[in-house]
DNA sequence: GTAGTCAGTGAACAACTGTGACCACAAACG
DNA sequence: CGTTTGTGGTCACAGTTGTTCACTGACTAC
């Protein structure tokens, strides 16, 4: 019961770490809800009941994927939205970052984009909350901008579910062309950049 | 070879419908990746090896679900961005058109939306052909309009991607408060009409 | 130092999967 | 008419699945 210090959860961690990674890769070629359980240990090379010691069933360790995938991103949003710099510069750093993002863990925002409608009930609503909880954060910075005066808190609130939606938009458009030329890329870096600032033009109009 | 007009190749397309009518309710609490093709004709009440006799996989399944669940929607794109009457009116028309489409084919939409980013490659592609067909057609019908004048081809193109995506999620939104209380329905096809409102005013002022 | 905890093992199970070869029989064709 | 065609059915195969149970042995706690 108490918090053990000792290398024993350090390596029961370790190896549930290793099963996350495991189903992680071989989620890139199929959905959640066709992940076997003894595919996942038979990766890492455990024997299959030892997953029952970490979850309780493929659904659960979706729901640990989403945390893991999710998680760590809620500082990402506050310097995203910041209203530092130039419009159109603070846009293409955002969109940047989004690249970046992608480039560094694919695998992750592939499994978001893919299980956010995906089959799986639980991990379906673990994704809605962790994405309304974007949302909220994203509301709240809008909120403090100056350009926000006289927004309704339903306008605001609708303005930060666009542009959470247009985030993963973004981000699946990056996944597709991410091994694509150089070209592509730019060029689906330009269009997304274009969208994000209509959306901007569409708020600085938007109480005309 | 010929055109067999007989009632022989009706009863195989009255089977070929039953295994995708049958698939399609399956596959509300499942992925595509993970249905199998027993399980699709032992809810028809057909032999298994019967299932070969109209796909070569649940993969050619899956497309063929793609094209019913598409391919009779484009005549709706055209009615629904053709500029006819008042702007805001026209929104709540087109918000109340994809409400209704939704109503009245969820395992369609939700098949769409799931498969979309799904694990099955095949089915991913024949969504983004018919959604880039989707997108073309759209940016035709702005070119028409008199509001698109100036507009470059890439503009033009850029924002025809966004309806279409905003079409999708307002779709997937709709899906989700099915089966929900009136009051919510209400309130999410205004959020809605809002986004799409903002959408507008961007385009209006998109030449600033 | 000894007792207890517990991550991981190995074997066994019933149920399920996709796919093969072969057969039946009604419709289509000459 | 007889012959061909082809949808669907039957039976069987080899693999795979999730889950159970009793177990081992290294670690922790006293």
């Amino acid at each position: 019961m108490s918090h053990t210090p000792g290398a024993r959860q350090a390596q029961k961690l370790k190896t549930r770490q290793a099963l996350l990674d495991a189903a992680l890769v071989l989620l890139e070629e199929q959905s959640l809800s066709s992940l076997g359980l003894r595919e996942v240990t038979r990766a890492v090379g455990v024997a299959p009941t030892a997953f029952y010691r970490h979850f309780r069933s493929t659904a659960d360790l979706g729901v640990a994927l989403v945390e893991e995938a999710l998680g760590s991103l809620h500082p990402m949003i506050r310097t995203t939205v910041s209203p530092a710099g130039d419009s159109d510069e603070r846009i293409a750093r955002a969109v940047e970052l989004i690249a970046g993002h992608v480039a560094a863990h694919p695998a992750h925002v592939r499994f978001v984009a893919r299980e956010r409608h995906g089959g799986v009930q639980p991990v379906r609503e673990a994704i809605r909350e962790e994405l309304a909880r974007f949302a909220e954060e994203v509301r709240a910075e809008l909120a403090k901008d100056a350009e926000s005066a006289g927004w309704s808190d339903a306008d605001l609130r609708m303005l930060a579910g666009l542009y959470v939606d247009q985030m993963l938009i973004t981000a699946s458009l990056f996944l597709e062309t991410l091994d694509a030329p150089e070209e592509e890329r730019r060029l689906a870096a330009r269009t997304a950049e274009r969208q994000l600032r209509l959306i901007s033009v569409g708020r600085r109009h938007w109480l005309d």
